[in-house]
DNA sequence: TTTATTGCAAAACCTTTGCATGTAT
DNA sequence: ATACATGCAAAGGTTTTGCAATAAA
C-alpha cells in the first residue's frame, strides 16, 4: 500500500492533497505495470518529494531491481503529461520531478545540502499578473526558485557525496 | 567604437548603465584577444540583449569570423566570473547570458517568439526575504522567469524558424 | 620570451529514440 | 492475441576538456 509522507504542510485554504495510485494510470490510459508502479510509489514514498531520473535509477539499483534509465526518463515524461508529475529545472542542470497534486508553489533550495522547500505567496502572484498586464503579455506560467543557505545542524555539503 | 541600444528602459532609481569595453577586460586579468573583443561588443550592440553560445557562433560564422564554439564557451564562463555577464537558464534548455549592469532583474519571456523583457518588483523582492526569514534561509540568490505570450503583431513564432 | 589563449577533436553529461523482446489486458 | 512497454545500445544536444599550435604582453 502506498502511503503519503509531506514534510512541508500545505495550507488548509488551498484545498487537500490527493494520493496518486495505480488507478490514476489507468485513467491516463498507461498500463499498470512494474516500473511505473515503481516510480511512483517512490514518490510517494520518499522522503525527498524532488526526484531527478537519476535519483530513481540509482534507488532502484540500491534494491536490485533493474530499471533501465531510458524507462524512467520515458515514464516519467509521460508522467508529466498526464498531470500526476509537475517537471522543475533548478540550478543543478537536470530535471527533477515531484508529484502534482494541483496546487502551484515555488521553491526555495539550499545551495549546500540540496534541501527543497515548497512556499506560496499570494502577493507575489498578484504583483506578477501585474507586471504581465502592464506590458502586455498573457501570462502562462513562470518559474521561481530562491537559491540560499538552509542553515540546518545537519546541514553540511551534502551534495558532494554525489 | 562600442555602442549600447537598449530596448528596454531602466528606472532612473536604480542607478546608470555603465558600458563595458576592453578595459574591463584587462582589469578582469584578461587579456584583449580578438574573441574576446568581439563578443564583449556583440552584447554591446546587438538588439536582442541574450545570447546563447549557439547564437554568438551563428553571428561569428554569418560574418565569416571563424572563432570556434569552445572558445565562445570558455569566453562566456570566464566573463560570468568576472561579472561581466550574467548567466540565466530559461526553458530553451540553452544557458543565455546578458550584460551584468549590476541591476538585478527578472524575466518575461516569450513562449512564442522568444522575445525577453526585463522587470523589477521591489514587493516581490520584499516577500522573497520575508520567505525566506520565516523558514530560516538566508538568501544567495533567486531566478524568476514569467513564460507569457507576447502578443504582438509581429510575434509569430519565430522560434520555429530554427 | 613567457604565459595565456585558441582551435580542433574528443569526451562528458543529460536526455531521447530505434528496434527487437517482453508484458498487461 | 493485440497493443503497448521495456531494455539495450546508439544517437542527440549542450557544454567541457586535453593538447598542440598561436597570439598577447
Amino acid at each position: 500500500m502506498l502511503s503519503v509522507k509531506l514534510r512541508i504542510p500545505y495550507k488548509k485554504t488551498r484545498g487537500s492533497i490527493l494520493m496518486k495510485t495505480p488507478d490514476d494510470l489507468k485513467k491516463a490510459g498507461l498500463k499498470a505495470t512494474l516500473p511505473r508502479i515503481k516510480i511512483l510509489s517512490l514518490f510517494e514514498s520518499s522522503d525527498q518529494r524532488h526526484l531527478s531520473a537519476e535519483d530513481i535509477y540509482k534507488q532502484f539499483v540500491s534494491e536490485d531491481m533493474d530499471v533501465g534509465l531510458a524507462t524512467i526518463y520515458r515514464v516519467l515524461t509521460q508522467f508529466e503529461q498526464a498531470g500526476i508529475l509537475v517537471r522543475h529545472h533548478f540550478e543543478s542542470g537536470k530535471a527533477v520531478y515531484e508529484l502534482d497534486h494541483g496546487e502551484h508553489h515555488d521553491h526555495i533550495v539550499c545551495n549546500q545540502c540540496g534541501h527543497v522547500e515548497e512556499f506560496y505567496d499570494e502577493e507575489i502572484e498578484k504583483r506578477q499578473l501585474k507586471v504581465a498586464r502592464s506590458r502586455n503579455f498573457k501570462i502562462l506560467g513562470h518559474s521561481l526558485q530562491i537559491y540560499a543557505d538552509c542553515q540546518e545542524e545537519n546541514c553540511s555539503r551534502k551534495i558532494e557525496e554525489n
